[in-house]
This record gives C-alpha cells, structure tokens and sequence, in this order.
DNA sequence: TAGTGGATGCTA
DNA sequence: AGCATCCACTAG
C-alpha cells in the first residue's frame, strides 16, 4: 500500500508517480480496482488550488495529513476525488482524474455500463462509478478502510523503464486561472479528454 | 450549451 | 444579511 510519507512530498513529484498505480474501493462486498491512468496537482501557492485563499471547512482536508483524501462536490451534481500531498498543514492534492477498472461493478445502471472500459475517465464519472461522495471526505487511504492506494506492479515499472508506457505532461483542464501550468499527467492513449 | 448546488466574494 | 458569481463537469 501507499504510506502517508510517500504522500509527503512535492505535489508536482507524486502526481506523476500515481500513475499507474491502483485505486482499490470496497463497495458492498465487492474489491474493485483501477489503474490510474491520468492526475492534475494542485499545489500550495498555485491559484488554481482549492486551497489557495485559506483553510475553510470545505476545504479543510487539503491541509490535513497527507495520504488521506480530499473529495469535493461541483457543479451540483459531480463529486471529485483527491490524494492530499505535502506535510500537514500544506494545502496540496492531487486530482485523481481516470482510471481503468480491472472489472465493471456489479449492479451497475445499463446506461453507463455501455461506456465499458470508459466508465471511470473523468473526474465526476470516477467517482459516480466508484459510488465516492463527501463521507468519503479526509478519511485515511489505509487498507482496511473502503478506500486506499497500491503502488505500481513491477511489470508496470518495466513497461515505462522499457517505454512501452509514456507519461504524457500537458496543461490542466478547465482552468481560468494558471491555466498554463503543465501540471496534469496521463499514460498516453488513456486520456480522459482528448489532448490538446 | 444548459444545468446542477455549495462556497465565496461583493455590497450594504 | 443577501445576492451574484464562480466552478478542477458531464450528457446530449
């Protein structure tokens, strides 16, 4: 599993270094497992971060110990899961933005398991799939919770040694404000968006 | 391109 | 206080 010291470091070191490792959710008896296959950073002192104006309640697990979660709600409808990174008391996180599911959960609406291998890239689609909201909000990413994190497989490891895996580094999506930080990674032919 | 609801930032 | 505006999204 991953610890909460792997998570103490610089945000723009462990975003990229979550890929391709496995977001693992229990949800009713049943282990589901995602490959991440795409994460943004949101770092202290970037104005893109949620954290930037201050702690407030809504944000207040962005400053929390790292290797825990920071999920927020948006546009009313969408909820959005994060690594908190740096030490405590850092506003930092890290946008679990896409991830492959080794198997589609059981009970799943019929609408949206048309969508396949696509059904968790995105966001607000991650977390609708993996059934994340705000309870799971600053909780630790430990085994034995509902929710936690394992580091990349060593074939894994040897596919991008061997560049049969490319990190790909580009700009955030949908960002007003430091917009042109390329701060968002994705393993090439995985992207949630279509690049740009 | 509309639309969801909560948080934040204005004005008073 | 109250109201307007913003918003790291998605479906169609």
């Amino acid at each position: 599993m991953i610890s909460a010291e792997w998570c103490d470091r610089n945000t723009l070191e462990v975003a990229p270094d979550l890929i391709g490792c496995t977001l693992v959710r229990q949800l009713n008896g049943e282990t589901l497992r995602g490959l991440i296959v795409e994460t943004e950073a949101y770092c202290p002192g970037d104005p893109a971060c949620h954290a930037y104006r201050g702690k407030t309640p809504s944000n207040a697990a962005m400053f929390g110990p790292p290797g825990h979660s920071y999920v927020y709600f948006i546009y009313g409808m969408y909820h959005c899961f994060n690594v908190v990174t740096e030490s405590l008391h850092t506003g930092s996180a890290v946008l679990i933005r896409a991830i492959e599911l080794d198997h589609l959960p059981t009970g799943l609406d019929a609408k949206y398991k048309k969508q396949g291998k696509r059904i968790a890239a995105g966001p607000g689609k991650l977390c609708r799939t993996l059934a994340i909201d705000r309870s799971q909000n600053g909780v630790a990413l430990q085994p034995g919770h509902q929710l936690w994190l394992e580091h990349r497989t060593s074939e894994f490891q040897a596919k991008l040694d061997r560049r049969q895996h490319t990190l790909v580094q580009t700009t955030r999506i949908g960002l007003s404000k430091a917009a042109e930080q390329p701060w968002r990674w994705y393993l090439k032919d995985h992207p949630s968006v279509s690049k740009t």
